[in-house]
DNA sequence: AAAAAGTCTTATCCTAGGTCAAGGACACTA
DNA sequence: TAGTGTCCTTGACCTAGGATAAGACTTTTT
């Protein structure tokens, strides 16, 4: 079994991994293949997965007070998802996450987790890192969301993840905004008159 | 010389320390303080310090192209102030930290920084439980700000730190909040006159 | 004590984006 | 082939909060 192999390379970024350890992480993540609109873990719920996603798309957003949905961010190939609040003091999720299409991840619960982190100590720096850069890239995405208008918005977003359109819907791009689907339809019915 | 001891209690709050691990850190760490409207590091620049407040009151904020200031986060004593991608990467900060009044600190720099980690392994842990912390009170404020008006915002931020408006002035809050200083005004108006 | 700088408020007007309602384009199912 | 759900668009209207300007009050500086 190969699946493990995409986490393995993303792990080896930020640190030298020997054989055996190699293998504790893969005996460690689960494989798990989920559909197309299927829920990984729900707003409210206690969180046991951390997930390494490995193909497929993923939503991460929250429901607020009124129903409404907001995107936190897409989770492409590559990219983590998880409630770490809920995952490590067991507090109800904030967040839920979906499949957005066919889905193949890799899978982890605490207590595994806090196992392979007594067995190789040198991933609390792997995770250490990967969570600095994930605390970093939302305050841009934050500041950036304070400071910009919609459409820059919308343009900042195709210009990092260039695909995007392809991926996912166009109502939970405009979520992922911060705006209605309405909204974005006439944004780009903006754009595209301004352009010529 | 006994200034890094809320700094020590804090980290204890995370992991057992032996009496020569805390010795080390608090040689690691630099006392210094700052006077109100001192700039501790700048947007632009390559961030050297990372810094733990013990008295006093900092604004982390970014200025956008427009020459708008927005403020990420008040920090308190017991918070971390740096920019992080830049402290750990080398390239340049996206935010700037400003002392609001008098404020104490404990600086360390990325090499003296890497040394500790190497001493104290056991710190890689805490540093990334601090950080999956501010991670996910980050994502909960990202999504509450998309999801509240500025009135709940405010009422919000005031359950927070009940303090607030004693420790910053006014149109801080309103930039900590997204608003202009002006509508801060306006909304407090219309809060008073809706309570009698 | 005067001047200057910073802060808060109020008022007027304006705009980005929300709200509501309707219609059209697909796609999957029966 | 109709039938139902999902998605996207367009239109008319509305509102929270932005922009601008001006005045009062306070703090700091000289």
């Amino acid at each position: 079994m190969m699946t493990a192999a995409p986490l393995l390379t993303y792990i080896e970024q930020y640190t030298v991994l020997e054989q055996q350890e190699k293998l504790l992480i893969e005996e460690a993540y689960q494989h798990r293949i989920i559909d197309k609109k299927q829920i990984l873990f729900q707003q409210g719920e206690h969180c046991m997965v951390e997930a390494f996603v490995l193909s497929g798309t993923l939503r991460v957003f929250c429901t607020d007070k009124k129903g409404n949905e907001h995107v936190l961010y897409f989770a492409l190939p590559g990219w983590w998802v998880g409630d770490l609040a809920s995952f490590y003091d067991g507090i109800p999720a904030f967040i839920s996450v979906q499949a957005l299409e066919k889905t193949e991840l890799l899978l982890i619960d605490p207590d595994t987790k806090a196992k392979l982190f007594e067995r190789i100590p040198s991933l609390e720096r792997v995770f250490r890192i990967i969570i600095q850069k994930n605390l970093s890239s939302l305050q841009q995405r934050f500041l950036n969301t304070m400071s910009e208008s919609a459409d820059q918005r919308y343009l900042n977003l195709l210009e990092k993840i260039p695909t995007i359109e392809q991926l996912v819907p166009q109502h939970q791009i405009a979520s992922y905004l911060g705006i209605l689907p309405e909204s974005l339809s006439r944004l780009k019915k903006q754009l595209m008159d301004n352009k010529r």
